[in-house]
DNA sequence: TATCAAATGAAATTTAATATCACTACCTGC
DNA sequence: GCAGGTAGTGATATTAAATTTCATTTGATA
């Protein structure tokens, strides 16, 4: 999916709710397909402020929520104090294990894992929306190697 | 297990890191394994109070890490601003659903996602401490049903 | 183009979580 | 059992993320 239709795709989604399409929420949501993998809002805040000075805090949190309810964003939760984003269009699902030592994050695809929580859904009548799989430990780096016992 | 094992368990672990073992310690642990579901830190603070007023709320969540720490207790994030934890031991390991309309939080085990994580896991030399799977959507009381269309 | 509600941005506020620090109490060695 | 040092506690202050407020601006429609 080419970036102008991701903004395609947002402009239809915000006006079907009856909203309206800023300049900003524009700026803000190229800003955000730009920026590489897992941002917090504080990141993409003043990565916009290089182009945009005049841009909101606030209008960067809401705006965020606008772009995860028109599902072009995930949240994500890595036992951090803020909450990051990361872009759902352009890459596939895939989910996270976080290193716990150094932090690495790297990401993994397991469509079978996929399979079994949409059958899990089924069996509660659970209509999925999104979901998250962290998984957290130690990176092939960071864990104690036999060698070295 | 039993409570009284658990407690002596957690002595154990806080004594092999060279800690205190204190009645603050123990109190609070008693409280969480009491306490049901998914509790946040200022819950466990409200319950604790009722019997120990004297207790501190940074006690409290001092405690809670080391109980989380010493394997006891699960960090959950079901995208709220506070986070909840929840006791490992006494249950099986499991996963949740949660529902975004009411909140409902519906918890499934699933022995053939654990099996996939860990080959997952094992692909990337990952050594695995603890996971979380949230899978967010509607429950089968607040998803839209064909009958009502 | 005028109108008006929605959106914005700056600042204030809320809230969770952490840090500070004087005081307390646990534990080891005597 | 007692003393001393030391980790733990609790009140308070602080930090930091996220939200709210509100006067002003701006987008879209009539």
């Amino acid at each position: 999916m080419e970036i102008r239709e991701i903004l395609e795709a947002f402009r239809q989604y915000i006006k079907d709710k009856g909203l309206r399409y800023t300049k900003q929420r524009e700026a803000i949501l190229k800003a955000f397909l730009r920026a590489d993998g897992h941002v917090t809002v504080e990141e993409l805040y003043m990565q916009l402020r290089k182009k945009h000075p005049g841009i909101g805090f606030s209008t960067v949190y809401r705006t965020i929520k606008l772009i995860e309810d028109a599902g072009l964003a995930t949240r994500l939760s890595f036992d951090e104090r803020a909450e990051r984003f990361e872009k759902t269009v352009g890459t596939d699902h895939h989910d996270h294990m976080v290193c716990i030592r150094c932090r690495r994050v790297i990401e993994f695809e397991s469509p079978r894992i996929e399979r079994l929580q949409t059958e899990v859904a089924d069996k509660y009548r659970f209509q999925i929306l999104s979901h998250r799989l962290e998984i957290f430990g130690l990176c092939n780096i960071c864990r104690p190697h036999k060698s070295l016992v």
